[in-house]
DNA sequence: GTGGTCTAGACCACG
DNA sequence: GTGGTCTAGACCACT
């Protein structure tokens, strides 16, 4: 269900996270469907617990995930808020990068173009 | 000529390594401009000396700046070589960002849209 | 594993570099082993941390091995991409020195039966 | 007649040193010819005269030229044993070239091969 | 424990 | 004076 890829440079909890955020958006983690326990998706990924249990916290803190002490941690189902924060930062990246498009002098159309033929690519690669 | 926001989660050396080149892409600073010396820019800064040098090197690593020995450092004039793979890298980024906004469901239409209000945005800003 | 050599007119960290850099490419060093931690490297060569860290940093930019915070540095995979590239490196050099032999007024067929002898003595030296 | 290339990592006397060896080698120099003095060069290069002395006591160690007490510097008619000591240096670096080519994996039929065609490029070159 | 960053201060080669 | 290298020791984030 996830895997971890060490060269990333980012922290494994990190990447941990944005597996089960992006599973959770995509739908293919019902709400209140249960995770993993803490203990079995460590053995599972062969890491330390400690690092499964902070980013169980990190996603509980987003509200993408809920504990019920005792019984594990399930799917929180406000999808739609979590996804609205993700576009959010989307948008924000949007920006640092139109920022450094101007810098290097590239041009709105040049721009423009670019972005439709990605995203275009984007659509039949699936 | 150069700040540092201690607030910015970016190390130091790098935070000067993006203002360089950031003031030499855009034409601020000539080719065979003479940069501030280590100490110089150092004392400015007050900073470590070593902090400034890491960030001089990875400059002239990138070819962006060229260090004489006993003389200082000084702006590259191949500064079109830069520019061209500043470019594709942004391309890079652009395709990651746009597979994230497929998986967001953003529309291509909409993408665009913000793609247009964010440059114009830009615009202004100078 | 590694020797400094203290008479070598080159920094430490590079005499490091180049070392580890062709066990790796001899396959001495197998995909995803892990290196000595910065430290213990250190104290093994009686160095300093920070000069082992340079070697290592420079390593991971040349795409040799990689590094994960809180783990360790591991060898990169893609030994064959830093291959072709130092085969490149290396007719540059060849042909800078084929340059300098013309100059010397040293002959095709002379450069070519030297070449012979020093490649198969080097055959015997292992 | 002789020009610097500051963005050359060699020291400036060095870059002097070489130039003059090589016109010394290739007979544009001839015996007993006078070099400019010290002084004369340095301003016509706009360096340090300090760094011209260095460049001269070293080609006079080196046997290429030789001094004349109030006189100047001339260069000195053993062009032969100087091409010699060029020679071996060129071997030298040929055999750790060789070695290189080895570890890489480059076949010796390779190399030759490669060493053929770049020796003849240079001399449609001319 | 690991790597990543930074400081303070030193020595060297070069100009 | 300049840049280049190195040491000693510190703090941080991560596992």
């Amino acid at each position: 269900m996830i895997s971890i890829d060490y060269r990333d440079r980012r922290p494994i909890y990190e990447q941990i996270i944005q597996k089960l955020e992006d599973l959770a958006l995509l739908g293919l983690l019902k709400p209140d469907e249960q995770l993993p326990s803490v203990r079995q998706l460590a053995a599972e990924l062969s890491i330390n617990p400690n690092t499964i249990q902070r980013a169980y916290f990190e996603l509980e803190r987003r509200g993408v995930i809920y504990a019920v002490k005792g019984r594990g941690n399930f799917i929180s189902d406000n999808g739609e808020e979590v996804r609205k924060q993700r576009v959010l930062e989307l948008y924000t990246d949007l920006e640092a990068l139109c920022e450094r498009a101007h810098k290097l002098g590239i041009s709105k159309e040049e721009l423009l173009e670019r972005c439709t033929v990605l995203f275009d690519q984007n659509r039949g690669g699936e």
